[in-house]
DNA sequence: TTGTTTTTCGAACGATCGTTCGAAAAACAA
DNA sequence: TTGTTTTTCGAACGATCGTTCGAAAAACAA
């Protein structure tokens, strides 16, 4: 299985029905992405797989069970991914830039998984709010680590500074609002806009001397 | 009035009829910013200022129309006063730094509105949607024009790079993420916050040689 | 005070939604 | 083939929502 892939967390009934359950995650996460999950029916994203709305609730307790499925899920594939990159030998300098690659080449797979867990995740709520948001909080984790090793980030007793927090937040900033403005055909592979957010972290934008 | 105040689009109805819009839009704000536009009923919306549900339709044309009226004077107002601002002399350095220092005020002066209108755009529908859309471009070219002196982001003809264009999108990136983290009393004035963005666009983040 | 305009309200509408339920169909195991 | 488990479906429910409307009340002007 490649990094990356989406884990099925759907452990009742037949190998055909968790694939079928990850179909409708992945149409049920196409039109949440588009029209907003309160405006989404589940009526709606059954009929665009041919599922009735009775025979949606096999598959999901409830509507905001759904919504947790494919956060929780997309959240959990993210950071197992990016735990794997981090994991893998280098410089600060360079994990950090596999790390923003990673953010954005996921996102590029993803773009409806994530769109969601930016814009839905208060959309959530109780427990399944409180699991989701744990796992947030390990990638945020594993973001952090990486930009304190290349800034120096941290004090003197290993804790987080705020400018250290502020620069991971910065950063976080830079990844998510991709959503907004991304598109592959216009603004090249996923590597370019990564190397380029690694040379404003490392050099800031000002005009260079130097010709080019 | 001072840079940033919200102004109000209702020309019908009396003085005090347009005063009580405005303390509708702002209650209303505060409610979708809570819950989202979908999930706040117009019903809740009077309720939270005793107006009933027939008397807000004397305000509004349509939920619809209260959103728009939301978004489109937030930008409008926050455009006015960054506009004001970029006219002020200085250099290039000076003008960026103004306006991050800018853009993070009104946002900490109008959480609610600016937090609606970063999850809320794609709500709007048709005539709606392009007139807030124009508002927004007009801002964009504000701060993409500021950032592109400081940085060259320019090519020969004076149209926009995509490398400058990404610059300003990372711009924007920093600057809207903050409504998921920044609190005042966590992570200090507005100014600190913008010394820090200016900071790292300037010269990144690299761990410094110098002691601190 | 009288007449006019503005504002407020309650009731009702059609529509849509999430969820439940029990029966029928399909898939599978023996 | 027979019996069991899994999957699918249609109908119905109670609730909520945006919007309309006409009458009443309030504010204002003369």
């Amino acid at each position: 299985m490649s990094a990356g892939t989406l884990i099925t967390p759907r452990a009742r009934g037949r190998p055909a029905t968790r694939q079928k359950a990850d179909t409708l995650l992945v149409a049920a996460a196409a039109i949440i992405a588009e029209k907003g999950f309160e405006a989404t029916a589940i009526r709606d994203v059954g009929r665009r797989l041919e599922v009735s709305l009775g025979g949606m609730y096999y598959y999901f307790a409830s509507k905001d069970d759904l919504l947790f499925q494919i956060q929780h899920r997309t959240f959990a594939a993210l950071l197992a991914a990016q735990e794997t990159i981090a994991a893998e030998p280098g410089d600060a300098e360079q994990r950090l830039h596999r790390l923003l690659i990673g953010h954005l080449a996921f996102f590029e797979r993803h773009p409806n998984e994530m769109k969601i867990c930016t814009f839905e995740l208060e959309s959530l709520k109780g427990d399944f709010y409180d699991r989701v948001l744990n796992v947030r909080r390990k990638y945020y984790r594993v973001m952090a680590e990486a930009i304190a090793e290349l800034t120096g980030g941290l004090d003197r007793r290993g804790r987080e500074t705020d400018r250290g927090r502020h620069v991971t937040l910065f950063t976080f900033g830079m990844l998510n609002w991709a959503f907004m403005w991304y598109r592959q055909a216009k603004d090249g592979p996923v590597e370019t806009v990564a190397a380029e957010m690694m040379d404003l972290l490392l050099h800031g934008v000002r005009k260079r001397r130097e010709s080019r």
